[in-house]
DNA sequence: CCGTAACCTGAATCGGGTCTCAGGTTGGGA
DNA sequence: TCCCAACCTGAGACCCGATTCAGGTTACGG
Protein backbone atom coordinates (compact mmCIF):
# COMPACT_ATOMS: atom_id res chain seq x y z
CA UNK A 1 0.00 0.00 0.00
CA UNK A 2 3.02 2.58 -0.74
CA UNK A 3 1.57 5.76 -1.78
CA UNK A 4 2.78 6.73 -5.19
CA UNK A 5 4.99 9.89 -4.95
CA UNK A 6 2.83 12.80 -6.87
CA UNK A 7 5.36 15.39 -6.49
CA UNK A 8 6.38 14.63 -9.86
CA UNK A 9 3.14 15.07 -11.24
CA UNK A 10 2.47 18.20 -9.90
CA UNK A 11 5.27 19.81 -11.35
CA UNK A 12 4.21 18.45 -14.50
CA UNK A 13 1.28 20.18 -14.38
CA UNK A 14 1.94 23.52 -13.05
CA UNK A 15 1.92 26.13 -15.77
CA UNK A 16 5.23 27.14 -14.90
CA UNK A 17 7.23 24.21 -15.61
CA UNK A 18 7.60 25.74 -18.89
CA UNK A 19 11.16 26.42 -18.82
CA UNK A 20 10.67 29.38 -20.83
CA UNK A 21 11.01 32.09 -17.32
CA UNK A 22 7.69 33.86 -17.33
CA UNK A 23 7.73 37.27 -15.68
CA UNK A 24 5.25 39.99 -16.79
CA UNK A 25 1.53 40.29 -16.14
CA UNK A 26 0.96 39.72 -19.64
CA UNK A 27 2.42 36.06 -19.57
CA UNK A 28 0.52 35.31 -15.96
CA UNK A 29 -3.04 36.72 -17.20
CA UNK A 30 -2.51 34.73 -20.91
CA UNK A 31 -1.64 31.69 -18.65
CA UNK A 32 -5.24 32.31 -16.35
CA UNK A 33 -6.94 32.44 -19.79
CA UNK A 34 -5.85 29.21 -20.93
CA UNK A 35 -7.01 27.95 -18.21
CA UNK A 36 -10.17 29.27 -17.81
CA UNK A 37 -11.06 28.18 -21.93
CA UNK A 38 -9.99 24.76 -21.16
CA UNK A 39 -11.93 24.47 -17.93
CA UNK A 40 -14.86 25.60 -20.44
CA UNK A 41 -14.12 23.29 -23.45
CA UNK A 42 -13.03 20.05 -21.61
CA UNK A 43 -16.36 20.53 -19.32
CA UNK A 44 -18.55 21.07 -22.63
CA UNK A 45 -17.00 18.50 -24.95
CA UNK A 46 -15.34 16.03 -22.95
CA UNK A 47 -11.24 15.28 -23.70
CA UNK A 48 -11.39 13.96 -27.12
CA UNK A 49 -13.73 16.17 -28.44
CA UNK A 50 -11.90 19.06 -26.79
CA UNK A 51 -8.57 20.36 -29.05
CA UNK A 52 -6.57 22.97 -28.66
CA UNK A 53 -7.86 24.97 -31.63
CA UNK A 54 -10.90 24.94 -29.36
CA UNK A 55 -9.52 26.60 -26.27
CA UNK A 56 -7.33 28.89 -27.89
CA UNK A 57 -10.04 30.09 -30.10
CA UNK A 58 -12.23 30.64 -26.68
CA UNK A 59 -9.15 31.71 -25.26
CA UNK A 60 -8.82 34.80 -28.05
CA UNK A 61 -5.59 33.68 -28.12
CA UNK A 62 -3.19 32.49 -30.74
CA UNK A 63 -2.85 28.80 -31.55
CA UNK A 64 0.99 28.60 -31.50
CA UNK A 65 0.79 30.86 -27.89
CA UNK A 66 -0.62 27.51 -26.44
CA UNK A 67 2.72 25.63 -26.24
CA UNK A 68 4.68 28.55 -24.72
CA UNK A 69 2.71 28.04 -21.30
CA UNK A 70 1.73 23.93 -22.09
CA UNK A 71 3.58 21.16 -23.23
CA UNK A 72 0.33 19.27 -24.27
CA UNK A 73 -3.09 18.84 -24.45
CA UNK A 74 -2.64 16.12 -21.36
CA UNK A 75 -1.07 18.35 -19.73
CA UNK A 76 -3.40 21.35 -19.24
CA UNK A 77 -6.05 18.42 -18.37
CA UNK A 78 -4.07 17.54 -15.51
CA UNK A 79 -3.61 21.42 -14.48
CA UNK A 80 -7.29 21.58 -14.54
CA UNK A 81 -8.21 18.61 -12.65
CA UNK A 82 -5.29 19.43 -9.55
CA UNK A 83 -7.28 22.64 -9.34
CA UNK A 84 -10.84 20.88 -9.57
CA UNK A 85 -9.62 18.73 -6.61
CA UNK A 86 -8.63 21.81 -4.70
CA UNK A 87 -11.87 23.07 -5.33
CA UNK A 88 -13.88 20.06 -4.30
CA UNK A 89 -12.37 19.94 -0.90
CA UNK A 90 -12.53 23.56 -0.70
CA UNK A 91 -16.35 23.09 -0.87
CA UNK A 92 -16.40 20.30 1.60
CA UNK A 93 -14.03 21.66 4.02
CA UNK A 94 -16.09 25.09 4.66
CA UNK A 95 -18.99 22.98 4.84
CA UNK A 96 -17.75 20.81 7.69
CA UNK A 97 -16.06 23.69 9.63
CA UNK A 98 -17.93 24.04 12.68
CA UNK A 99 -19.44 20.69 13.03
CA UNK A 100 -20.23 19.62 16.66
CA UNK A 101 -19.53 15.91 15.69
CA UNK A 102 -18.50 13.60 13.44
CA UNK A 103 -21.90 12.40 11.75
CA UNK A 104 -22.71 16.42 11.88
CA UNK A 105 -19.40 16.74 9.67
CA UNK A 106 -19.85 13.94 6.82
CA UNK A 107 -23.33 15.02 6.41
CA UNK A 108 -21.96 18.62 6.05
CA UNK A 109 -19.22 17.41 3.28
CA UNK A 110 -21.59 15.43 1.44
CA UNK A 111 -23.44 18.52 1.36
CA UNK A 112 -20.41 20.70 -0.27
CA UNK A 113 -19.28 18.03 -2.34
CA UNK A 114 -23.18 17.98 -4.29
CA UNK A 115 -23.12 21.47 -3.68
CA UNK A 116 -20.43 21.55 -5.91
CA UNK A 117 -21.39 18.86 -8.18
CA UNK A 118 -24.95 20.89 -8.99
CA UNK A 119 -23.25 23.95 -9.50
CA UNK A 120 -20.48 22.71 -11.73
CA UNK A 121 -22.06 19.62 -13.13
CA UNK A 122 -19.57 19.29 -16.22
CA UNK A 123 -16.97 20.08 -14.35
CA UNK A 124 -17.44 17.04 -11.71
CA UNK A 125 -17.44 14.79 -14.94
CA UNK A 126 -14.33 16.08 -16.03
CA UNK A 127 -12.99 14.48 -13.06
CA UNK A 128 -14.49 11.58 -13.50
CA UNK A 129 -12.45 11.77 -17.37
CA UNK A 130 -9.30 11.20 -15.57
CA UNK A 131 -9.69 8.13 -15.02
CA UNK A 132 -9.43 7.14 -18.64
CA UNK A 133 -6.56 10.69 -19.68
CA UNK A 134 -4.47 10.36 -16.93
CA UNK A 135 -5.26 8.07 -14.00
CA UNK A 136 -2.30 9.24 -12.14
CA UNK A 137 -3.82 12.26 -11.50
CA UNK A 138 -7.09 11.02 -10.50
CA UNK A 139 -5.22 8.91 -7.43
CA UNK A 140 -4.21 12.09 -6.73
CA UNK A 141 -8.07 13.48 -6.41
CA UNK A 142 -9.10 10.18 -4.58
CA UNK A 143 -6.08 10.21 -2.60
CA UNK A 144 -6.59 13.37 -1.58
CA UNK A 145 -9.73 13.66 -0.57
CA UNK A 146 -9.90 10.03 1.31
CA UNK A 147 -7.01 11.03 3.16
CA UNK A 148 -9.10 14.07 4.69
CA UNK A 149 -12.11 11.41 5.09
CA UNK A 150 -9.64 8.82 7.02
CA UNK A 151 -8.47 11.41 9.23
CA UNK A 152 -11.68 12.71 10.33
CA UNK A 153 -12.90 8.58 10.73
CA UNK A 154 -9.65 8.16 13.26
CA UNK A 155 -10.76 11.28 15.07
CA UNK A 156 -14.25 10.37 15.64
CA UNK A 157 -13.10 6.73 16.86
CA UNK A 158 -11.30 8.15 19.41
CA UNK A 159 -14.13 10.04 20.56
CA UNK A 160 -16.34 7.03 20.43
CA UNK A 161 -18.75 8.47 17.77
CA UNK A 162 -17.89 5.85 15.17
CA UNK A 163 -17.48 2.37 15.15
CA UNK A 164 -14.28 0.64 14.71
CA UNK A 165 -14.46 0.02 11.33
CA UNK A 166 -11.48 0.29 9.01
CA UNK A 167 -11.41 3.87 8.40
CA UNK A 168 -9.62 3.32 4.92
CA UNK A 169 -12.17 1.00 4.34
CA UNK A 170 -15.08 3.54 5.05
CA UNK A 171 -13.45 6.23 3.47
CA UNK A 172 -13.52 4.59 -0.02
CA UNK A 173 -17.10 3.28 0.87
CA UNK A 174 -18.41 6.49 1.27
CA UNK A 175 -16.06 8.32 -1.50
CA UNK A 176 -17.88 6.00 -3.42
CA UNK A 177 -21.37 6.47 -1.96
CA UNK A 178 -21.03 10.22 -2.55
CA UNK A 179 -19.87 9.14 -6.75
CA UNK A 180 -22.57 7.43 -7.50
CA UNK A 181 -25.85 8.86 -5.72
CA UNK A 182 -24.13 12.73 -7.72
CA UNK A 183 -23.58 11.09 -11.01
CA UNK A 184 -27.12 9.39 -10.94
CA UNK A 185 -29.15 12.20 -8.99
CA UNK A 186 -27.28 15.28 -9.95
CA UNK A 187 -25.94 14.67 -13.46
CA UNK A 188 -28.48 12.35 -14.73
CA UNK A 189 -30.96 14.63 -13.81
CA UNK A 190 -29.97 17.50 -15.91
CA UNK A 191 -30.96 15.61 -19.54
CA UNK A 192 -34.07 14.97 -20.50
CA UNK A 193 -35.84 15.91 -16.74
CA UNK A 194 -38.03 18.65 -16.46
CA UNK A 195 -36.52 20.63 -12.74
CA UNK A 196 -33.09 22.17 -13.18
CA UNK A 197 -30.61 20.40 -10.76
CA UNK A 198 -29.52 23.10 -8.39
CA UNK A 199 -29.28 20.91 -6.20
CA UNK A 200 -29.65 17.03 -4.84
CA UNK A 201 -33.71 15.95 -4.18
CA UNK A 202 -33.70 15.93 -0.04
CA UNK A 203 -35.43 13.01 -0.03
CA UNK A 204 -32.83 10.91 -1.24
CA UNK A 205 -30.28 12.97 0.69
CA UNK A 206 -31.67 12.45 3.82
CA UNK A 207 -32.22 8.29 2.94
CA UNK A 208 -28.72 8.16 1.99
CA UNK A 209 -27.49 9.96 5.19
CA UNK A 210 -29.20 7.67 6.95
CA UNK A 211 -27.86 4.74 5.33
CA UNK A 212 -23.83 6.49 6.05
CA UNK A 213 -24.97 7.10 9.75
CA UNK A 214 -26.22 4.02 10.34
CA UNK A 215 -23.18 2.04 8.84
CA UNK A 216 -20.57 4.59 10.60
CA UNK A 217 -22.76 4.11 14.41
CA UNK A 218 -20.88 2.26 16.96
CA UNK A 219 -22.50 -0.89 17.50
CA UNK A 220 -23.08 -1.40 21.32
CA UNK A 221 -26.70 -0.36 21.85
CA UNK A 222 -26.18 2.69 24.13
CA UNK A 223 -24.09 4.67 21.72
CA UNK A 224 -26.65 3.73 19.17
CA UNK A 225 -29.52 4.76 20.90
CA UNK A 226 -27.32 8.37 21.51
CA UNK A 227 -26.68 8.20 17.69
CA UNK A 228 -30.31 7.99 16.55
CA UNK A 229 -31.80 10.45 18.93
CA UNK A 230 -28.89 12.98 17.64
CA UNK A 231 -30.27 12.06 14.06
CA UNK A 232 -33.86 13.35 14.82
CA UNK A 233 -32.49 16.51 16.73
CA UNK A 234 -30.03 17.66 13.99
CA UNK A 235 -32.79 19.00 11.32
CA UNK A 236 -31.14 21.95 10.75
CA UNK B 1 -37.98 9.34 -12.41
CA UNK B 2 -39.56 8.53 -15.59
CA UNK B 3 -36.99 5.73 -16.82
CA UNK B 4 -35.81 5.88 -20.26
CA UNK B 5 -36.53 3.33 -22.70
CA UNK B 6 -33.84 1.09 -23.44
CA UNK B 7 -34.87 -0.62 -26.47
CA UNK B 8 -33.91 1.85 -29.21
CA UNK B 9 -30.31 1.59 -27.82
CA UNK B 10 -30.08 -2.20 -27.68
CA UNK B 11 -31.68 -2.57 -31.31
CA UNK B 12 -28.62 0.31 -32.91
CA UNK B 13 -26.10 -1.91 -30.75
CA UNK B 14 -27.19 -5.42 -31.80
CA UNK B 15 -24.94 -6.12 -34.85
CA UNK B 16 -27.94 -7.54 -36.63
CA UNK B 17 -29.25 -4.25 -37.05
CA UNK B 18 -27.24 -3.62 -39.92
CA UNK B 19 -29.55 -3.38 -43.03
CA UNK B 20 -28.20 -6.35 -45.21
CA UNK B 21 -29.49 -9.86 -44.50
CA UNK B 22 -26.75 -11.67 -42.98
CA UNK B 23 -27.98 -15.43 -42.78
CA UNK B 24 -24.17 -18.14 -43.51
CA UNK B 25 -22.48 -19.22 -40.95
CA UNK B 26 -19.31 -17.72 -42.14
CA UNK B 27 -21.14 -14.30 -41.52
CA UNK B 28 -22.25 -15.11 -38.01
CA UNK B 29 -18.48 -15.94 -37.14
CA UNK B 30 -17.10 -13.12 -38.76
CA UNK B 31 -19.05 -11.28 -36.43
CA UNK B 32 -18.11 -12.70 -33.70
CA UNK B 33 -14.65 -12.77 -34.50
CA UNK B 34 -15.23 -8.70 -34.56
CA UNK B 35 -17.25 -8.48 -30.86
CA UNK B 36 -14.25 -10.78 -29.58
CA UNK B 37 -11.47 -8.56 -30.97
CA UNK B 38 -13.12 -5.08 -30.09
CA UNK B 39 -13.61 -6.12 -26.84
CA UNK B 40 -9.71 -6.89 -26.52
CA UNK B 41 -8.87 -3.98 -28.11
CA UNK B 42 -10.90 -1.43 -25.90
CA UNK B 43 -9.60 -3.21 -22.60
CA UNK B 44 -6.35 -2.65 -23.90
CA UNK B 45 -6.42 0.85 -25.51
CA UNK B 46 -9.33 2.63 -23.86
CA UNK B 47 -12.06 3.45 -26.76
CA UNK B 48 -9.94 6.71 -28.21
CA UNK B 49 -6.47 4.97 -28.30
CA UNK B 50 -8.29 1.95 -30.28
CA UNK B 51 -9.53 2.03 -34.14
CA UNK B 52 -11.30 0.49 -36.82
CA UNK B 53 -8.01 -0.61 -38.21
CA UNK B 54 -6.36 -2.36 -34.99
CA UNK B 55 -10.04 -4.27 -34.17
CA UNK B 56 -9.90 -5.27 -37.88
CA UNK B 57 -5.77 -5.98 -37.41
CA UNK B 58 -6.65 -7.99 -34.53
CA UNK B 59 -9.68 -10.36 -36.03
CA UNK B 60 -7.61 -11.00 -38.93
CA UNK B 61 -10.14 -9.50 -40.93
CA UNK B 62 -10.05 -6.16 -44.24
CA UNK B 63 -10.68 -3.27 -43.00
CA UNK B 64 -14.35 -2.83 -44.89
CA UNK B 65 -15.45 -5.77 -43.70
CA UNK B 66 -16.33 -3.97 -40.56
CA UNK B 67 -18.92 -1.49 -41.86
CA UNK B 68 -20.96 -4.67 -43.19
CA UNK B 69 -21.49 -5.41 -39.53
CA UNK B 70 -21.63 -2.24 -37.69
CA UNK B 71 -22.00 1.12 -38.44
CA UNK B 72 -19.17 2.45 -36.48
CA UNK B 73 -16.62 2.76 -33.46
CA UNK B 74 -19.39 3.39 -31.05
CA UNK B 75 -21.86 1.29 -32.21
CA UNK B 76 -19.93 -1.46 -31.73
CA UNK B 77 -18.46 -0.49 -28.43
CA UNK B 78 -22.26 -0.12 -26.90
CA UNK B 79 -22.62 -3.42 -28.52
CA UNK B 80 -19.74 -4.49 -26.10
CA UNK B 81 -20.42 -2.85 -23.11
CA UNK B 82 -24.11 -4.30 -23.02
CA UNK B 83 -22.66 -7.83 -23.44
CA UNK B 84 -20.66 -6.99 -20.64
CA UNK B 85 -23.42 -5.90 -18.53
CA UNK B 86 -24.62 -9.53 -18.98
CA UNK B 87 -21.70 -10.97 -18.11
CA UNK B 88 -21.30 -8.73 -14.83
CA UNK B 89 -24.79 -9.72 -14.08
CA UNK B 90 -24.72 -13.35 -14.53
CA UNK B 91 -21.52 -13.42 -12.46
CA UNK B 92 -23.32 -11.93 -9.67
CA UNK B 93 -26.57 -13.88 -10.05
CA UNK B 94 -24.67 -17.25 -10.03
CA UNK B 95 -23.42 -16.24 -6.92
CA UNK B 96 -26.39 -15.06 -5.06
CA UNK B 97 -28.18 -17.99 -6.08
CA UNK B 98 -29.40 -20.26 -2.96
CA UNK B 99 -28.23 -17.73 -0.71
CA UNK B 100 -30.78 -17.76 2.49
CA UNK B 101 -30.99 -13.99 3.83
CA UNK B 102 -30.61 -11.50 2.01
CA UNK B 103 -27.32 -10.63 3.63
CA UNK B 104 -25.89 -12.93 2.52
CA UNK B 105 -27.08 -12.69 -1.23
CA UNK B 106 -25.41 -8.93 -0.64
CA UNK B 107 -22.05 -10.92 0.39
CA UNK B 108 -22.56 -13.29 -2.60
CA UNK B 109 -23.17 -10.92 -5.01
CA UNK B 110 -20.60 -8.36 -4.26
CA UNK B 111 -18.21 -11.24 -4.58
CA UNK B 112 -18.91 -12.29 -7.83
CA UNK B 113 -18.55 -8.81 -8.34
CA UNK B 114 -15.38 -8.05 -7.39
CA UNK B 115 -14.51 -12.05 -9.20
CA UNK B 116 -15.69 -10.84 -12.03
CA UNK B 117 -13.95 -7.00 -12.05
CA UNK B 118 -10.16 -9.10 -10.88
CA UNK B 119 -10.62 -11.88 -13.75
CA UNK B 120 -11.26 -9.11 -16.06
CA UNK B 121 -10.13 -5.52 -15.34
CA UNK B 122 -9.55 -3.91 -18.22
CA UNK B 123 -12.98 -5.56 -19.09
CA UNK B 124 -14.19 -3.51 -16.14
CA UNK B 125 -12.72 -0.61 -17.04
CA UNK B 126 -14.11 -0.39 -20.49
CA UNK B 127 -17.86 -0.33 -18.91
CA UNK B 128 -16.77 2.59 -16.49
CA UNK B 129 -15.45 4.57 -19.98
CA UNK B 130 -18.99 4.63 -21.38
CA UNK B 131 -19.73 7.23 -19.07
CA UNK B 132 -17.88 9.20 -21.95
CA UNK B 133 -18.41 7.74 -25.00
CA UNK B 134 -21.71 6.70 -24.75
CA UNK B 135 -23.72 7.73 -21.50
CA UNK B 136 -27.09 6.04 -22.43
CA UNK B 137 -25.50 2.71 -22.42
CA UNK B 138 -23.80 2.62 -19.54
CA UNK B 139 -27.25 3.99 -17.49
CA UNK B 140 -28.95 1.05 -19.15
CA UNK B 141 -26.21 -0.52 -17.13
CA UNK B 142 -26.74 0.67 -13.88
CA UNK B 143 -30.20 0.97 -14.05
CA UNK B 144 -30.00 -3.09 -15.16
CA UNK B 145 -27.99 -3.75 -11.94
CA UNK B 146 -30.20 -1.50 -9.46
CA UNK B 147 -33.21 -3.26 -10.74
CA UNK B 148 -32.28 -6.24 -9.73
CA UNK B 149 -30.78 -4.65 -6.39
CA UNK B 150 -33.52 -3.09 -5.62
CA UNK B 151 -36.43 -6.02 -5.74
CA UNK B 152 -33.94 -8.01 -3.46
CA UNK B 153 -34.28 -5.45 -0.63
CA UNK B 154 -38.07 -5.02 -0.90
CA UNK B 155 -38.57 -8.67 -0.62
CA UNK B 156 -35.85 -8.66 2.55
CA UNK B 157 -37.78 -5.87 3.87
CA UNK B 158 -41.03 -7.60 3.60
CA UNK B 159 -39.09 -10.13 5.87
CA UNK B 160 -37.74 -7.84 8.15
CA UNK B 161 -34.34 -8.86 7.58
CA UNK B 162 -33.36 -4.74 6.24
CA UNK B 163 -34.39 -1.61 7.55
CA UNK B 164 -37.14 0.61 5.76
CA UNK B 165 -34.36 2.29 3.78
CA UNK B 166 -35.61 3.78 -0.08
CA UNK B 167 -34.50 0.86 -1.49
CA UNK B 168 -33.46 2.80 -4.67
CA UNK B 169 -31.61 4.82 -2.83
CA UNK B 170 -29.65 1.97 -0.96
CA UNK B 171 -29.03 0.39 -4.01
CA UNK B 172 -27.37 3.11 -5.48
CA UNK B 173 -25.20 3.52 -2.57
CA UNK B 174 -24.30 0.00 -2.46
CA UNK B 175 -23.60 0.09 -6.51
CA UNK B 176 -21.34 3.49 -5.39
CA UNK B 177 -19.33 1.23 -2.55
CA UNK B 178 -18.80 -1.98 -5.21
CA UNK B 179 -17.36 0.46 -7.83
CA UNK B 180 -14.89 2.40 -5.74
CA UNK B 181 -13.52 -0.11 -3.70
CA UNK B 182 -13.27 -2.36 -6.87
CA UNK B 183 -11.71 0.46 -8.87
CA UNK B 184 -9.40 1.02 -5.47
CA UNK B 185 -8.29 -2.74 -4.13
CA UNK B 186 -8.70 -4.42 -7.48
CA UNK B 187 -7.67 -2.38 -10.55
CA UNK B 188 -5.22 -0.01 -8.86
CA UNK B 189 -3.52 -2.82 -7.27
CA UNK B 190 -1.76 -4.25 -10.84
CA UNK B 191 -0.38 -1.16 -11.66
CA UNK B 192 3.08 -0.59 -9.51
CA UNK B 193 2.60 -3.08 -6.80
CA UNK B 194 3.76 -7.12 -6.89
CA UNK B 195 0.72 -9.10 -5.86
CA UNK B 196 -1.70 -9.99 -8.34
CA UNK B 197 -4.85 -8.89 -7.91
CA UNK B 198 -6.94 -12.13 -8.81
CA UNK B 199 -9.30 -11.21 -5.81
CA UNK B 200 -9.72 -8.49 -3.54
CA UNK B 201 -8.08 -8.66 -0.15
CA UNK B 202 -10.02 -10.45 2.11
CA UNK B 203 -9.86 -7.91 5.25
CA UNK B 204 -11.40 -5.20 2.61
CA UNK B 205 -14.01 -7.10 1.44
CA UNK B 206 -14.61 -8.05 5.45
CA UNK B 207 -14.74 -4.74 6.79
CA UNK B 208 -16.77 -3.58 3.56
CA UNK B 209 -19.11 -6.02 3.99
CA UNK B 210 -19.53 -5.28 7.77
CA UNK B 211 -20.56 -1.51 6.61
CA UNK B 212 -22.66 -2.68 4.32
CA UNK B 213 -24.05 -5.39 6.55
CA UNK B 214 -24.85 -2.65 9.59
CA UNK B 215 -25.85 0.05 7.09
CA UNK B 216 -28.69 -1.91 6.17
CA UNK B 217 -29.60 -3.71 9.02
CA UNK B 218 -32.85 -3.60 10.63
CA UNK B 219 -33.26 -0.09 13.38
CA UNK B 220 -35.79 -1.48 16.14
CA UNK B 221 -34.59 -3.89 18.51
CA UNK B 222 -37.21 -6.26 18.43
CA UNK B 223 -37.14 -6.33 14.13
CA UNK B 224 -33.75 -6.52 14.97
CA UNK B 225 -33.94 -9.75 17.07
CA UNK B 226 -36.40 -11.37 14.70
CA UNK B 227 -34.33 -10.86 11.82
CA UNK B 228 -31.30 -12.58 13.59
CA UNK B 229 -33.75 -15.96 14.82
CA UNK B 230 -35.18 -15.89 11.31
CA UNK B 231 -31.77 -16.01 9.72
CA UNK B 232 -31.21 -19.69 11.35
CA UNK B 233 -34.85 -20.83 10.72
CA UNK B 234 -35.19 -20.01 6.62
CA UNK B 235 -32.82 -21.85 5.46
CA UNK B 236 -34.44 -23.02 2.42
C1' DC C 1 12.49 57.04 -28.74
C1' DC C 2 15.28 53.03 -29.14
C1' DG C 3 16.62 48.21 -28.28
C1' DT C 4 15.67 43.94 -26.79
C1' DA C 5 13.57 40.33 -24.09
C1' DA C 6 9.33 38.63 -23.67
C1' DC C 7 5.53 37.58 -25.96
C1' DC C 8 2.48 36.32 -29.80
C1' DT C 9 1.08 34.30 -34.36
C1' DG C 10 -1.15 30.88 -37.78
C1' DA C 11 0.27 28.55 -42.16
C1' DA C 12 2.40 24.46 -42.86
C1' DT C 13 3.89 19.84 -41.64
C1' DC C 14 2.90 15.47 -40.26
C1' DG C 15 0.44 11.69 -38.61
C1' DG C 16 -3.47 9.12 -38.07
C1' DG C 17 -8.38 8.38 -38.15
C1' DT C 18 -13.15 7.13 -40.49
C1' DC C 19 -15.67 5.59 -44.14
C1' DT C 20 -16.47 4.49 -49.30
C1' DC C 21 -16.28 1.99 -53.35
C1' DA C 22 -15.17 -0.69 -57.31
C1' DG C 23 -14.08 -4.91 -57.80
C1' DG C 24 -12.54 -9.83 -56.16
C1' DT C 25 -13.79 -14.28 -53.70
C1' DT C 26 -16.63 -17.99 -51.73
C1' DG C 27 -19.88 -21.60 -51.26
C1' DG C 28 -24.17 -23.86 -51.49
C1' DG C 29 -28.31 -24.83 -54.22
C1' DA C 30 -30.05 -26.14 -58.85
C1' DT D 1 -20.70 -28.00 -62.82
C1' DC D 2 -22.23 -23.39 -62.78
C1' DC D 3 -24.30 -19.31 -60.95
C1' DC D 4 -25.23 -15.69 -57.97
C1' DA D 5 -26.12 -13.86 -53.51
C1' DA D 6 -23.50 -13.22 -49.80
C1' DC D 7 -19.35 -12.01 -48.36
C1' DC D 8 -14.80 -9.87 -48.34
C1' DT D 9 -11.10 -6.48 -49.55
C1' DG D 10 -7.77 -2.43 -48.93
C1' DA D 11 -6.30 1.63 -51.54
C1' DG D 12 -7.75 6.07 -51.54
C1' DA D 13 -10.64 10.24 -50.62
C1' DC D 14 -11.39 12.96 -47.06
C1' DC D 15 -11.10 15.07 -42.61
C1' DC D 16 -9.19 16.68 -38.39
C1' DG D 17 -5.96 17.41 -34.82
C1' DA D 18 -1.23 18.11 -32.48
C1' DT D 19 2.82 20.39 -32.81
C1' DT D 20 6.53 23.32 -35.05
C1' DC D 21 8.72 27.35 -36.69
C1' DA D 22 10.12 31.49 -38.94
C1' DG D 23 8.97 35.69 -38.32
C1' DG D 24 5.93 39.68 -36.34
C1' DT D 25 4.49 42.54 -32.17
C1' DT D 26 4.64 44.68 -27.57
C1' DA D 27 6.31 47.24 -23.73
C1' DC D 28 9.63 48.71 -20.63
C1' DG D 29 14.21 50.21 -18.93
C1' DG D 30 17.56 53.30 -20.24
Amino acid sequence: MTEPDFTELERRADPRSSDAPRRTKRGEATQRRLLEAAEAVFAELGYHEASIVKITERAGIGLGTFYLYFDSKQTIFEALVIDLNRRVRHSMAEKMHGAATRLEAERAGFAGFFEFTAAHPALYRVVREAEFVSPEVLQLHYTRIVEGYVEGLRRAQGLGEVSDIDPEVAAWALMGIGELIGARYILWERDGQDRAPTSIDPHVFEQMMRFIETALAPSGDAADRAATERTKEDQE
